[in-house]
Parts: structure tokens; C-alpha cells; sequence
DNA sequence: TTGTACGCGTTATCAA
DNA sequence: TTGATAACGCGTACAA
């Protein structure tokens, strides 16, 4: 019936080629509507609609003519009409904030544990990459409300603590990753780095070493002291595994490696240099040890032999590095299906107050350190 | 003016705290309209409208009323609405397609040059990840179209020639990474793989290797057999590099590392085992490249010195390795600006047919093939 | 079981 | 310079 609307429609390019005898849809120009369907099929709009929602009050004959012609016509409901009717986007938002030539490895792996659970709970992922640095984070911000997201995922390298502030402010359902932050409708989820950096520290203790290396992220600016970032997390375990063992303290020992290979790499030779009774380093993240690592070298001293080195994420470098690096695990992809889990809950529950999830973050053994046990990781 | 429709909108939280203070916006549930705009400014929804998008007709006492009470409200213009009424969604979406396990570094590279640039657009960009295994891509399809999204990415290992094929037929704008493929409205853009190839093992054979083992990714199945992939491509490079100078190409040396570093080691090791003449090996990958590197060490000989080793991608990690690697370095980066620009082109620009870019593969040389001239990477 | 009519929050057209 | 009103494509009461 009414094959005039069957000409309308025609594929975007009629086929020049063999190609599109497979004839699939699409085409972001001018697609048919619900109505188109409801015409050609002879029924009316709530009636495709029905067939389309599958309420099952469809008669059997009347939902397959439907049907074909929606499959004749190459027709796609449009989302965008829906979700102005719904009064919901299906968005959520990640947000990561970087430092340009900083490629966390890290992120990466949260991003795809992210990416699948989203699209289990069928909701999109808009993905965001700022420059922890750029000013114009607010502009962002204003394309999210505009695009009434129903949530957003936040993590990076420390992202300005008013980027926290008015994303809490915002009332929109948010998880932090790796930021300890909350707020009435915002969580975080994180690594246990208070036990992850203790453990670490543990691991060198125990292997004989008293004078340790502690390697920071970055020096904070005082706008983010109110802010316990993992950095001050790991530090806190560092000093409790220090004190458990009656080992002071040694401010002295502790220098910024602005999480970077070469900041790393620098400072740590600068310690090594001025303190010779140093034999162990301890970096809070992998990347820095590898710059601790090299600066070792730098002094024509062996890893581990005279120097051992422990780092925290366990990206799929640390095994690749000789030696291979001893670390502690952050589970990235979990937390990153957590995240999103603990947002969706937010999201259908808004009464629920959240709770901030803490994932276990594991000691793996590998060459670093010179304790070569039981690891079948090795290289 | 007409109180009330303050008391309607209020702050999603009325402030427990001091926090609130600041008045930021947003909140998924009810947000106020362009109309409430209107009856609270005492004007009609055109005006709001116009002042909203800068028609510069409105006159000046007009606009401030009407922006103070967008202030005070909190409001901010629903872009679901609008991309419905402007037929246009502003959405590009990248699809990837991962094998579980392989993160591969060189994907986040490239997705961080996606989002600057599709930011800098004012677009927004979706992200999917798929198992490249996975059999449901046709929902992810199905999700591309109903979201009316303007424009493909498509980047990972080895999607299935079928969700190319759908892809092209579907008439959606589309650039595929690092995957050669076309079509009327799709594109892709690469690295020079062939002359990158050729580089790498005219590398080694100046340096006086004759019998390299060539480390491929993936045996293909036949139905991947009509597409270029990116495997195909570095192997012609390779062996043209063979024939320029004199050596006869030998199919026994080519082995399958399946993009995997264990694949890789098991393979190489495989090969050195039978080919006591070999004293080089390229990989296709990195990731692959380390995994010969292990395998050279199981077998207690060393790299470069009794085997050179080169990679290619040039990831982080290929300078943390010990020794560092020698490898092709692929512009990640600037691979995704390109992508982006293209894309945008062809959205913009039905007629035009669109152009594949080819960005240069360069060698660079660290420690894995014992040629250390020149090279400010050296760790 | 099917159809009518209204609303979602915009922009665009035209008239005032 | 401003305002009414019709789209945009869909979901959903409510009526038939």
C-alpha cells in the first residue's frame, strides 16, 4: 500500500555498486517517521508505537505488517524525540581530566570497564577529555546540563577542587573515581590506598630496608589541602607501615615526581644523591617508579640489587619493564563497573543516601625488590 | 515578577550546608523551560529564544531582563529539544573493538586527539567498546541509529568485514582507524604502515641481519581475505625492504603473535628454537615486540646482542623496557585529530569524495637493535 | 484492539 | 523589536 512513501525513502546513495543490495538503514539526513510507518502500513501512530514498545496489545496480523514496513522503510525510532518525551537523556557523562603528556594507562582500563557496564544498562557513554590545566572546564560543565546528562563519572589528575565543588553543587548524580569526594547525590569509588601504600611499604620493610623513598604525585596547591586526594591516602599508609615497625618518619625522604617518568626520574636521583644510606624507593604510581628506576642507572646502581623500587597501579608495563616491577594492583576495570553500578544507583534511587565503594588493592611481587617468590608473573 | 515561579525551580538541594552558596545548576529531574523563562521575563518564548541564540534583535533592556531571570533560574536550554527541532543530533560516536585483555596503549593515544577535537567541533562523542568477538555489534548499530549519531569511528583489532560492510551500507559518515576500507561517505585514515615496515627492516638489514623473523598478528580468516588490514600492509613493507636488498623473502619465518605479548613469546620462541640462523626479529606490535624479547631470554641469549628485536607503535612502554625499544612511532594523536576533521568534512560535504589520510610512520631508534646513534630517547 | 489528541522544549515562520 | 503558532518525532491517556 501506498507505494509513494516506499520512493521517499530511498537509501541514502541509490547504489552505484553491488554493495547496497544489502540494504541497511540510516542516514543522518531525513529518515522516516513513525508516522511514515503508520501510514504505510495502514494503522495509526500509537498503534506502531505499541508494536514499537512491545505492549503486546497488538493483534498478530496487524504487529507483522508493522513490522515489515518498518523493515521495508529502514525505519530507526528516533532517540532524540524520545527522550524529549521520556524527559530522560539515557547520558552519562565521563569526565577525565588530564596533563597533557600524562597517558595514564590507568584511565584506560576504568574507561572500558565503564564502557561495557553502561552499555549493559542501556544508557550512552558521552566521553569527555580535559586539560586539567584548561580554564574552560565550566563551559563543560554547561554542556552536560544542557544535554541533561543523568550523571557523570569524574577522574583524572587532579581536577580543580571547584570542578568538584560545582559538579557537587550541580545536584546532578555523580561518581568520583579515585577522588575521595561525596556529597548528598555524589560518591567516589577508589582503591584502598591507605592499605595498598602500607602494604608496599610492608613489602620493604620486611625485606630489610629502613630508609625508603617515598615518591609523591604532585606538591599541592593549598586551594586543594581540603581535598584527601589518593596522594595523601598513600601517604598515610607509607607512614603507618613506618611507624608499625618503629621506623621515624624521615620528611627528607619524600619528593614530587609530578607523576611523571622524567619528574620521577630527577627527584629521585636528586635523594639518591644526597643521601647514600637510601636503599629502597617507594612511588605512588608505576610510571614514577620506572623514572626511579632509571635514575638508579643514572648512578650506576642496580635494581634491586642496591636499590629497591616498588610502584602502585600495575599497569601492563610493570610486567614488561626489566626488572620487572613490583607494585601494587589497582583493579581498574572493576572500578570502573563500580562506578557506574553505584551511579545508576544514585540515579533510580535518589533517596538513598551513596556509599563510596573501596576496592581491595593487592601487593603483586615481581623482580623490583629482589623477593622472588611464589609470583608466576615473572618474566 | 510572578514569584512563584521561583519558589517552582528551586536549587535541587536547598542547602544544607554552606556549600550552596554558590548556586550552581542543574539537577536531572525538573528543570525550568523556555516558557518559564518567558512568563517570568514578561516576554514571549521567540524572545527568550532569540536573545538564547544571539539574533542581536532584541533590544538591550529586553535581553538583560530576560538573562537575569535565566540566572536566577538556573536555566539552561535543553539541547535534546533542540537537536529534535534542528534535525540534527551533533553526535559523533567511536567504536571500539577490543579483544578482551589487549588494551592496547596505542587506542587511548588516539582517543585523546578524538575528544579535543570533536570538543573543539561542539560536537559530542559517544564511546562503545565491543569484544570484537562479540556477536551483538548489530545492537550497537541499532543504538547508532535510533541516536541519529552524524558521523563513525571505527578503530580497534580486527572488527568482523561485516560490521564494516553495514557500517559503509548504512550511509552514516564513517572513518575507519587504522582499518583501510571505503566507501561513498567512509574513509579511514593510517599510519604509512608499508614504508613504516619497510623502515624497520631496512633498520636491520643495515645493520647486517638477514634472517628476521616477522611477527604478524592475527592468521586471518577468509572472510577477512578481500580487506587490507594494517597486518597486510606492514608485511608488503617488509618484504620490499627483503627484495631491495637482495634477500630472498622466507615464508618459515613468519610467525603469529596474535597481537598478545604471550602469543608473541611463545611464537618467537618457537621460531628461534628451529632457526638457529636467526638474529632479528620485527614485530607488528610493541605489545609483541616485548613478548620476543622475553622469548629471547628464555632461551638465554640476549637482546640486541645475539637478537635485535624491533616494534611498532612506539607506546610508553617502549621506552620503560630494558632495553629500550627500537620501533615505528604512529602519531596516536594526531591519527584521531585527523579522523575527526575528516569525518566533519564528509558531514559537512555530501558530494565531496572523501580523501584517506596516510600519516608518516617514523623509525625511532633506542637500545633493542644495538644501533645507538643519535638518540636523545635513550634511557 | 485501534485511533485521537495532547505534550515534551526547542527553533522558525510570519505577522503585528 | 516582539509575539503567536506550527513544526520536530515520539509516548500515552483516553476514547472508540
Amino acid at each position: 500500500m501506498s507505494d509513494d512513501v516506499h520512493d521517499r525513502w530511498r537509501r541514502p546513495e541509490p547504489g552505484a555498486d553491488g554493495e547496497s543490495g544489502d540494504g541497511v538503514p540510516a542516514g543522518s539526513i531525513q529518515r522516516p517517521t513513525i508516522r511514515d510507518i503508520a501510514r504505510a502500513a495502514g494503522v495509526s501512530v500509537s498503534t506502531v508505537s505499541h508494536v514499537l514498545n512491545e505492549y503486546g496489545d497488538i493483534s498478530e496480523e496487524t504487529e507483522h505488517r508493522v513490522r515489515q514496513v518498518m523493515e521495508e522503510l529502514n525505519y530507526y525510532p528516533s532517540a532524540l524525540a524520545r527522550r524529549l518525551v521520556m524527559k530522560r537523556s539515557y547520558v552519562l557523562q565521563l569526565l577525565l581530566f588530564a596533563v597533557e603528556g600524562l597517558h595514564h594507562p590507568f584511565f584506560y582500563e576504568v574507561t572500558c570497564g565503564i564502557t561495557s557496564e553502561v552499555e549493559k544498562a542501556g544508557y550512552e557513554l558521552v566521553l569527555g577529555v580535559k586539560d586539567t590545566r584548561d580554564r574552560r572546564w565550566r563551559e563543560t560543565l554547561r554542556r552536560c546540563y544542557e544535554a541533561k546528562v543523568e550523571g557523570i563519572m569524574l577522574m583524572g589528575t587532579l581536577p580543580s577542587a571547584k570542578v568538584l565543588a560545582e559538579v557537587r553543587a550541580s545536584g546532578i548524580p555523580a561518581v568520583m573515581i579515585d577522588i575521595p569526594f561525596e556529597g548528598p547525590r555524589v560518591t567516589y569509588v577508589t582503591s584502598d590506598n591507605i592499605a595498598g601504600a602500607r602494604r608496599a611499604a610492608e613489602h620493604l620493610i620486611s625485606l630489610g630496608h629502613r630508609n625508603i623513598i617515598y615518591v609523591d604525585g604532585y606538591d599541592l596547591p593549598d586551594e586543594y589541602t581540603p581535598l584527601p586526594t589518593i596522594s595523601v591516602a598513600r601517604r598515610i599508609g607509607y607512614e603507618e607501615a613506618l611507624r608499625a615497625h618503629g621506623i621515624e618518619f624521615d620528611p627528607r625522604l619524600v619528593c614530587i615526581g609530578n607523576y611523571t617518568q622524567e619528574g620521577a626520574r630527577s627527584a629521585v636521583r636528586a635523594k639518591l644523591e644526597s643521601r647514600s644510606d637510601v636503599t629502597a624507593v617507594f612511588a605512588i604510581s608505576d610510571v614514577m617508579a620506572f623514572g626511579a628506576m632509571k635514575a638508579v642507572r643514572d648512578l650506576e646502581r642496580r635494581v634491586p640489587g642496591d636499590v629497591a623500587v616498588v610502584g602502585f597501579d600495575d599497569i601492563e608495563a610493570a610486567s614488561y619493564v626489566r626488572p620487572a616491577l613490583t607494585t601494587i594492583k589497582q583493579q581498574g576495570e572493576l572500578m570502573g563497573r563500580s562506578a557506574v553500578c553505584e551511579l545508576l544507583r544514585i540515579i533510580t534511587n535518589p533517596k538513598r543516601s551513596p556509599k563510596a565503594t573501596v576496592l581491595p588493592a593487592e601487593l603483586v611481587v615481581r623482580e623490583s625488590c629482589g623477593a622472588s617468590r611464589l609470583s608466576p608473573q615473572f618474566a
